[in-house]
DNA sequence: GTATTTTAACTAATCATATTAGTTTTGTCA
DNA sequence: TGACAAAACTAATATGATTAGTTAAAATAC
C-alpha cells in the first residue's frame, strides 16, 4: 500500500540495470518488480507488457547513447569527429552491455525513432558532404559503420574473442580501416580513380 | 504410440525453419513439437533443455556455413578468397535469418566450437601470412571482419536500413574498405610508412 | 520365435512467468 | 471534506517449459 514514486524513468533505468546484470533475455518483471520494491501487476500501471518494456529500453538507450555521442562532439569535426563517435558508442556498449543488446536485437519497427543512428547519421553525412563524396555513398558508409561497430560491440560483449590480444586496439584498427576507405571514396571522385591495390581487381560484382 | 524417426538433424533443421519463419525468441518447443508430430514433452528425448536446443542449432547453423564457406573458397586465393567468403556468410544469413540470429546471440561458452568462425579464421590467418602483415594484426583483421559481417547480416535483418539504396551494394563496399585496409597494413609494414590521409592524425590513442 | 531391455512416444501434473480482473488505498483537487 | 484518478494490491487465468510416471514400439538376447 506504500506508494513508491515510481516514473517511467526510474523503471527503465531499474530494468537498464537488470539487464546488465542478467542480460535482456533474462529481464523479467519478477526481477524488475522485486527490485523496485512492488509487485510484479503493478508494473502494469506503468508499462503495457514487457515486449513493450524492451523497446522502451531500446529507445531510452538511443537516446542516452545519441546525448553522449553529441556531448563528445563538441568543437569536432572531420575524422577525428567519426573516430570519437564509434569510441562514444564502443565504451556505451561495454558500459551497459544489456541495454546495447535490446538496442540491437529490437528494431525500431515502432514509433520510437532510434535517434542515436539518426544523430551517427548526421555526423556522417556532414563529413561526407564537406568532401567529394555523394549522398548514395554517404549511405554506404553510414551503413557500414553502424554494421561495424555494432557487430563489434555485440561478439566482444558475447566473448568471441580471445582475450590474449587487446580487444580494444583491434576496434579502433577497423575504425581506421574504414575512416581510410572514406578517404579512398572521396579520391575515387576528385581523380577519378586510384593508383595502386585500393580497387577491386577482378571479382567484385557490384560496389558504388 | 506411432514413432517417428526423429534424429537430431531432423528436429534441428525443423528448429531452423521455425527459427526462421518466426525468429529465435519466438521459437517454441510448442511450436516444434507440432511441426514434427509429436507431443512437446517427447522432445526431451532428443533435446536437454530449450535453451539448449538453441545452443545446437547454433552449432549446426555454424558448420553448415562452414561448409558453404569452404566449398565456395576451392581454388580461390588472396583477396577474392575473403570477397567470396564475406558474401556467402551474408548469404547464409540473408536465407537463414532466424538461425543467423542464433548464431551471432548465443556464445559458444559450451563445448561446441563455433568451427566457422574457425574457418574464416583460416583464411584470414593465411591471407595475411602471405602478406607482410603480423600475426597479431591478422587478429585484429579477423575481428574486424567478423564484426562487420555479423553486424550488417544482424542489421540487414531487423530492417534497420532505409530500402532506397541496395543494401547489398552497401555491403559489398564495405568489404572492399575492410580488403583496403588489409593492404595498408601490408604496405605500412614493407616501407614503415605511408605517404597520405591513412594514418590517424592526432586523436586515435592506441591502435596496433 | 519369444523374452528382455531400451527407446521414444504418451498423459498427467508442476512450476514459472506474463497477464487480466477486480479491489483497496493513497494522493490530488474541487 | 469529498470525489476522483492513479497506483498499489490480491486473486485468478493462460501459456509454455519441464518433470514424473506410463505405455508401446523397436532392437537385442536367448
Amino acid at each position: 500500500m506504500p506508494r513508491m514514486n515510481l516514473d517511467k524513468r526510474k523503471i527503465l533505468e531499474a530494468a537498464g540495470a537488470l539487464a546488465n546484470e542478467l542480460s535482456v533475455k533474462k529481464l523479467s518483471l519478477n526481477a524488475l518488480a522485486a527490485r523496485l520494491g512492488i509487485k510484479p501487476p503493478s508494473l502494469y500501471n506503468h508499462v503495457e507488457s514487457l515486449d513493450r518494456l524492451r523497446g522502451e529500453l531500446m529507445a531510452y538507450g538511443w537516446e542516452t547513447l545519441g546525448n553522449e555521442v553529441s556531448n563528445a562532439l563538441i568543437g569536432v569535426s572531420g575524422d577525428e569527429a567519426i573516430r570519437r563517435a564509434c569510441h562514444v558508442i564502443y565504451d556505451y556498449a561495454s558500459r551497459n552491455p544489456g541495454v546495447f543488446e535490446a538496442m540491437a536485437y529490437y528494431n525500431s519497427e515502432d514509433g520510437e525513432g532510434n535517434s542515436p543512428a539518426d544523430r551517427l547519421s548526421d555526423i556522417v553525412y556532414r563529413l561526407c558532404s564537406a568532401r567529394n563524396v555523394s549522398e548514395a555513398q554517404a549511405t554506404h558508409v553510414l551503413r557500414i559503420f553502424r554494421s561495424y561497430v555494432e557487430g563489434f560491440a555485440l561478439l566482444a560483449r558475447h566473448r568471441s574473442f580471445s582475450r590474449d590480444i587487446p580487444v580494444r586496439e583491434s576496434f579502433d584498427l577497423g575504425v581506421e580501416f574504414l575512416i581510410a576507405g572514406i578517404h579512398q571514396l572521396e579520391n575515387a571522385h576528385c581523380s577519378q580513380l586510384k593508383n595502386g591495390a585500393e580497387q577491386p581487381p577482378e571479382g567484385s560484382e557490384n560496389h558504388a
